[in-house]
DNA sequence: GCAACCTCTGAGCCCGCTCTCAGCGCGCGG
DNA sequence: CCGCGCGCTGAGAGCGGGCTCAGAGGTTGC
């Protein structure tokens, strides 16, 4: 399976240092979710391209030379381990993301992220697996839009992502799992409006059923975190979603 | 086996003295652990190659002019001390930590070390081997980062890795091997999230087959002994994983 | 051979988190 | 000015992650 894609992202590509655009394979033998994750990675600004099993992975690898990989630990034909050795046979340098099920308890990941990389449990949100792979890039020094390190600020409001910590006005503030996925994706998007469909699709797993209610309500929970007391920076657009913009003066 | 990885470490890159990497030969007839310690020494800063047997080992070496070799006693062509030999002919102030059984001969290892060597029994973990290492280059004088000794501050929290010793705030805290070993990744991590699967895959040995569950117990057994009474330093980040942090006033 | 210690397993409990539901406020259009 | 519907928030149920205790098995040292 072989998906080169021109879709103009909606951020500046990601480019390494050489300033040539930063490369991934994304191999997941469902292509429904191989689909979804290159979109979400296009549009993060990453040349993208799938693989649907270890075999056409380990080939478009050899081909595509990728910076990192998102690899599905259960392949139809081979487990990701070995593909794991074949790929550092490829390109050495190369950083890998496993996706594996929360249930399969003996999924083979011991060691794994001994050498720097990393994974997610299925199922996660888009979010989770975006930052997840900037974390990886950031630590590998590849991309140059990362160099400034893990920390995210808009206005007074300072997010460290490495020791989850948010500060406002050098306040802590502490959040959930869920309320610090959901301002990261609103700090990423700083005074661009987000609709609760977007921010859906984003924050909460691939999975989820539930209604886009949730999102009304974990906006009002970080609002009393955030914006307690404080000149507000989460401002709701009626009809089209939710915006952060660091406070006018 | 020859595998050149340049990839940018986790870490600043361990530099001799003249600012030149380190180099790091692995030796070791299971891939799969030959991969994993690569990765993780890798992350550490090193620059890795690796090999399956002796003769490859030399031969590697002589390309290489490895400054530590991590080597397998048993080996399928030759003996670990075989290979010994011929790496200090090829360059004599080489560092070797040596990987064997643990009921291996003890004797013979005992006269190795006694040339400044050192050894771990398998079962190891990454931190036992990464630390070892340290070490060995720390007493050869090698390292410019290691100059500064065995010792790891975070907050009034203190550890001297050589002699083993932790103090909080002045007063002894004593440790088990675990607990030690646990703490001294919290303490090389200092502010930064590690998740339990990371945690598993640094301080306990590569093959062990349980459940992520022990790192909360010995987490809370470090509690009891590091926070006891104080302001705490170890927090928990639900659904993430684990913080150590300087208590902030 | 025994005692002390260490490591790990299992069970049970607690509590924080997530989400559903329902009622209300309020902005906006008629 | 009124009514509708979007959005906000409080209450509470259910769940699952995390903590702790108790105890078995293994290892070390005496």
């Amino acid at each position: 399976m072989n998906t080169p894609r021109p879709r103009g992202p909606g951020r500046p590509a990601l480019t390494r240092t050489d300033g040539t655009p930063l490369r991934v394979l994304v191999v997941d033998d469902d292509p429904d979710l191989a689909e979804v994750l290159s979109g979400a990675l296009r549009y993060e600004g990453w040349e993208v391209r799938t693989a649907g099993d270890g075999v056409s992975a380990v080939a478009a690898a050899r081909e595509l030379l990728p910076d990192a990989v998102v690899l599905d630990v259960m392949l139809p034909d081979t487990d990701g381990f070995a593909v794991l050795r074949s790929l550092h046979a490829v390109r050495p340098d190369v950083c890998v993301l496993f996706l594996t099920a929360r249930d399969a308890v003996e999924d083979r990941i011991a060691g794994i992220t001994a050498g720097g990389d990393d994974y997610v449990t299925k199922p996660f949100s888009l979010e989770e697996v975006v930052a997840r792979l900037r974390g990886l890039l950031r630590r590998a020094g590849m991309a140059r839009q990362l160099e400034d390190g893990p920390r995210l600020t808009v206005g007074d409001l300072v997010m460290d992502e490495e020791a989850r910590e948010v500060t406002r006005g050098g306040e802590l503030v502490e959040l959930s799992r869920t309320e610090f996925e959901l301002l990261r994706l609103l700090m990423r998007n700083p005074r661009r409006v987000l609709s609760k469909a977007q921010i859906l699709d984003r924050v909460w797993s691939y999975d989820f059923g539930g209604q886009a209610h949730v999102v009304e309500l974990y906006i009002s929970y970080l609002r009393k975190k955030v914006d307690a007391g404080r000149e507000p920076m989460i401002h709701t657009v009626r009809g089209a979603g939710y915006v952060l913009k660091p406070v006018t003066r």
